[in-house]
DNA sequence: TCGGCTATTCAGTGTTGCTAGATACCGGTA
DNA sequence: TACCGGTATCTAGCAACACTGAATAGCCGA
């Protein structure tokens, strides 16, 4: 979709990865697939992996090495009581911004 | 705020101060104390003043110099029509974030 | 054997906001 | 005079993040 998107996106793709997870466990190419599915239509391969290490390393998901049919064994992420704590937290920064933005939007018509 | 907000700013503070410019012209460093007051605690004074040269040298901003009373002189920045149409199309790019985010924490739950 | 799909990883790049400090103009006060 | 606080701008260096492009690897069908 251009850049305006892309730099959009810092900090706020994690935030959606979380979200993915806190439905059900997911591996990263899964999650990318989703992801361009629902119009992220140029999120890159290599993003969303980037992105799983640092959640990971950050202890906010579980991962677990499940064997595939279909090729290399996937790396399935699942959020957990860390990450869902994060998440939440997420969720009110998301608010705070778009309230913020939903006021100047109305004041600038 | 802390981290999370800095980066989901990435992108979004251009934005913010793109709206703030089309409702009057307007100048940094009454743009850094307007945003504080609007609860972005932490919005560095010289980041401002770093986006603003930017989008100046992109061409969405028109700049006059006004001599003030008790300072140094003003850079006073306004919208032109490349800056509006910028803003346009950011506004799509962020009406499109908040759809899926919507839809991802309503599903969440 | 080769290409295509599944699946992950990694080094290098550009953009962005923050840190921390310098510079400058002005008024009031000791 | 000398100094300080408020106004006002600018800059170099840093950290985080998403993208680019390529490599690696397993599986299956032609």
């Amino acid at each position: 979709m251009g850049k305006q998107v892309t730099e959009m996106l810092k900090g706020t793709l994690e935030g959606i990865v979380l979200a993915i997870l806190s439905g059900r466990p997911a591996y990263g190419y899964e999650i990318t697939a989703w992801l361009r599915d629902q119009g992220f239509s140029d999120i890159a391969e290599g993003t969303v992996y980037a992105l799983l290490v640092r959640i990971e390393r950050r202890g906010l998901v579980d991962v677990e090495k499940v064997p595939s049919e279909k090729g290399p064994p996937r790396k399935v992420y699942s959020l957990n009581a860390q990450g869902r704590e994060y998440l939440e937290e997420f969720w009110r920064t998301w608010s705070f911004l778009t309230e913020r933005l939903e006021k100047l939007r109305e004041g600038g018509k």
